[in-house]
DNA sequence: GCGTTACATCGTAATATTACGATATTGAAG
DNA sequence: CTTCAATATCGTAATATTACGATGTAACGC
């Protein structure tokens, strides 16, 4: 046990799932926020901004790359990294997609 | 190690990836989209519906309904569970609050 | 009362995540 | 070529999550 079953879900439920479970961590919000306030690309200002080792927050990015919301490019000797907009356009659609069902919902224990 | 250091972040940060986070896991995205798809309260057709044990059903429903997002009222010998409206639109608020900095997104790696 | 149904909770095994130090790797500077 | 700075990766300890069987509990029908 202990294995997600995701072979009884459907995928894009497995999908929305594991979108909503990369940002479900406190780091990795911020790191995007970091991104997101500096409107360009940072390096690893992160190590320093953030208060974790630096291999934590390189781990934190490699998840947040795999699912491709922000992407990296080598520099010189250091790595920039930015939101990919079509990913995040993405993310926010599927996430949109989710949430507007919510017109429907009726409370009905009272 | 292996625990989340939630003291160097923000509230706001700690909340929005709990948030994300309870959302991270196909089953609570299932029961979700089948607790607003019947738009009334559901009991344990879940079990039934997706194909986890009665008391992993269980579980998940009690991290859900300790997020706010949904409430559970006793209905004779069963539980009936539907979306907590006030709480799922401070979710959605929060979420679009979260996704609305993304205009502001400008790639810069080329 | 008794059995049954619909849950919740406990205990626990399997697995996953988080964090970090140590150790590559790669590019720039000298 | 050597050194340093910026990162990635590896190994691993601490902790968390997922799943389930077993067991508790409360309400109903009899």
């Amino acid at each position: 046990m202990g294995l997600t079953k995701s072979e009884i879900f459907t995928d894009d439920q497995n999908k929305l799932a594991s979108l909503f479970k990369v940002l479900g961590h406190p780091a990795r919000v911020a790191i995007l926020q970091y991104i997101i306030d500096q409107k360009a690309c940072i390096c690893n200002d992160l190590v320093e901004e953030l208060g974790l080792a630096q291999a934590t927050i390189s781990q934190h990015l490699k998840e947040l790359k795999n699912t491709g919301i922000i992407q990296g490019t080598i520099e010189g000797k250091s790595v920039c990294y930015c939101i990919d907009e079509k990913t995040w356009k993405q993310t926010q659609a599927a996430f949109n997609a989710f949430f507007n069902q919510e017109v429907k919902v009726i409370s009905c224990c009272p």
